[in-house]
DNA sequence: TCTAGAATCTTGTCAATGTCTGGATCGAGG
DNA sequence: CCTCGATCCAGACATTGACAAGATTCTAGA
């Protein structure tokens, strides 16, 4: 009973199914995940997942949700304080982001597979609501002080959100080769935010 | 005979068959794709594909391969000709792109997921050079006019790039909500050409 | 402490799928 | 006419997701 694979009552098969599919997610795509696989290496039967999970989508549910919840943590941590400039913060955010997408690549698609799934679970959203309140907040505050173009209220979040995306995608669709990735960031977040500030003239 | 799915030959089994996957490829997503319902459809045995895709990633990369074919054309024809300011032929590609993404969601994931899965057929990151070769010689031209910042030489493609690839990713997500997207895209471009041209000092 | 009842896991089963194999059928060139 | 390659069929196999019924363990209440 010392190896919880070997009792009945495994103890904590969620986590540990979360904890391997995670780990093959990061090995190899979503698709090649199996239930049943998972099971076999976590060391039980091909029916007892179904405990925890109605689905195999419930689980990546589940997976995508805890990624969301750990891209919330890691932008709070970098992103706390308030020191630094608009494009300062902004290229801080930008980074954070884009490193979690080139460190997770499957997960981070994962994510917003599951978050655009037509009938998605409602906590999906709300999780990544979560995640990105602090770089929302910031935006707003920019927005508020003037430091931005104060156009369409939400056109600006939704341009620096598609430039982030798209760093995002960049990073890793290999197109950026051996440039250290965040100088890359760091170039476009300025470039952009110098076409956001209101025209001097 | 008159009817083609009669014949012991089919005549065009793999037409028929790249037809059929991507009628259902844009109603449903790519992993509801099965080859012996493709088969079905086409009214041939489930073995039969085999002859024309090895595998079932092969079909995918065929149909991969096609799309960008076809957004290579639609780009090729929105593009043609050299009227117009840097800005505004930059918007005309911007907007083609995300017009092709947002009718055909399931198909530019897919695109992308075969051109960036490890070992892709060479073929595929031909057809997509091939498709974006009009705005890259946009871009070029616009550098060596001196109408944008003379950059690291690939710097601004991928800024461009990363924003584009960004927008049609949120014309996918719903986030725009009924905006026209087409407005949403001249703006982003806008901005984005503004932090681009040279600083008037 | 004893014992229902819920929670968890196992085993068996089913339909569906991708892939492989051997054989049947068709079509074009000799 | 006949052969040979291209094309298609029919059968088989392993794997998978899902479901159901039963075994085992845990827990809460008497």
């Amino acid at each position: 009973m010392a190896d919880p694979r070997k009792r009945y009552h495994h103890g904590d098969l969620r986590a540990a199914l979360l904890a391997s599919a995670e780990s093959k997610l990061s090995r190899e795509g979503a698709h090649t995940l199996s239930l049943r696989e998972l099971a076999r290496e976590v060391g039980v039967s091909h029916g007892a997942p179904r405990e925890h999970f109605q689905n195999k989508q419930a689980l990546l549910d589940a997976l995508a949700e805890a990624g969301f919840d750990r891209l919330g943590q890691e932008l709070e941590a970098t992103m706390a304080g308030d020191e630094g400039s608009f494009t300062e913060r902004l290229t801080v955010f930008a980074q954070t982001y884009v490193r979690f997408a080139s460190r997770q690549p499957a997960l981070l698609e994962l994510m917003f597979a599951s978050l655009h799934r037509p009938g998605a679970d409602p906590s999906l959203r709300e999780a990544n609501d979560r995640a990105f309140a602090a770089p929302i907040a910031l935006i707003a505050s920019a927005r508020a002080n003037g430091e931005i173009v104060d156009d369409d209220p939400d056109r600006v979040a939704m341009a620096v959100l598609a430039t982030l995306q798209g760093l995002a995608w960049l990073a890793n669709s290999g197109i950026v080769g051996d440039r250290p990735i965040d100088t890359v960031v760091a170039v476009t977040i300025e470039m952009l935010t110098r076409g956001l500030k209101p025209t001097p003239s």
